[in-house]
DNA sequence: GCTACGAAATCGTATAGTCCGATATCGTGA
DNA sequence: TCACGATATCGGACTATACGATTTCGTAGC
């Protein structure tokens, strides 16, 4: 089976990149109510467990670089979903943190994700998901 | 245990998008000899085939709108990558093809995918990229 | 204490990605 | 022939992204 050339979709990476689009698509979709785009929902979802994060913390976790994190934060911040403050310790980072207004969205944001989740993998044997986990942890540290 | 506000970074459609990230950049670092952006690498690695595809099937593979693929054809087609043909028995669909320098770089595409492919996932058990496979295919598919 | 160096975030600027609505062209069925 | 749907592009608006330069600040050396 020489694989290449075939359906031309073997590649997980590219399977990968489509899944992402899928997902995406359906939760802002989903969530078109709270009138936000897929990096601000991204930040929130990422400040959803009410720690507050610096803007590289940020950026770390959704992938983007601090330069184009500033802004998707400025945008929320005019909206009061966020606030940035100093981090005691150090005044060179600004401490981002939700307003009351952002934690409801971005409980929102969480309960979206959670039912999508259920709704997409619910019926998936444990492998499989076990699996899927296994492989994105990995993929997320490849060295660029 | 309301599971809500533990670690913040459990949840697998958070995951897959900062694995989809990385692997990107990975990509595009490693082909930046090529000087394509990264949407223009998806094209091309769609249709490394060799079978030419209408926009809209395109679309479909890439995850994006017609409306979106047109900017980036234009800049591929400019750049000699690709044709833009009339489909035989239908002549408003438009037939996206590789020129042959187009096909040269959609191969070094697919190498570079494969290559990515093989050390990222190379030491991981084959349980786990099966698992890995199902889930992105369910995820693919989900309705928005 | 002062100074030099490095780190964090932002700003300015430029380009690409993305999509909505409107338009032109074409196939198809009545 | 004509109305309707499909396909792609165009116009325009906004977002995403990033590179380089700048500002502000912490820290190690002296």
């Amino acid at each position: 089976m020489t694989s290449i050339s075939s359906p031309a979709e073997d590649s997980p990476l590219l399977a990968l990149q489509r899944a992402t689009h899928a997902t995406l698509q359906a939760l802002t979709a989903e969530l078109v109510d709270l009138d936000l785009t897929a990096s601000e929902i991204n930040a929130l979802a990422n400040l959803a467990d009410g720690k507050g994060r610096t803007v590289s913390q940020l950026g770390a976790a959704a992938g983007t670089r601090p330069t184009t994190l500033t802004s998707v934060l400025d945008r929320l911040e005019r909206r009061g979903h966020i606030t940035r403050g100093t981090r005691a310790g150090d005044r060179r980072s600004v401490l981002v943190e939700l307003t009351p207004a952002g934690r409801l969205a971005a409980d929102t944001i969480r309960e979206a994700l959670a039912d999508l989740e259920r709704r997409a993998l619910g019926g998936l044997p444990p492998e499989a998901i076990a699996g899927f986990h296994t492989v994105l942890d990995v993929l997320a540290k490849v060295p660029s």
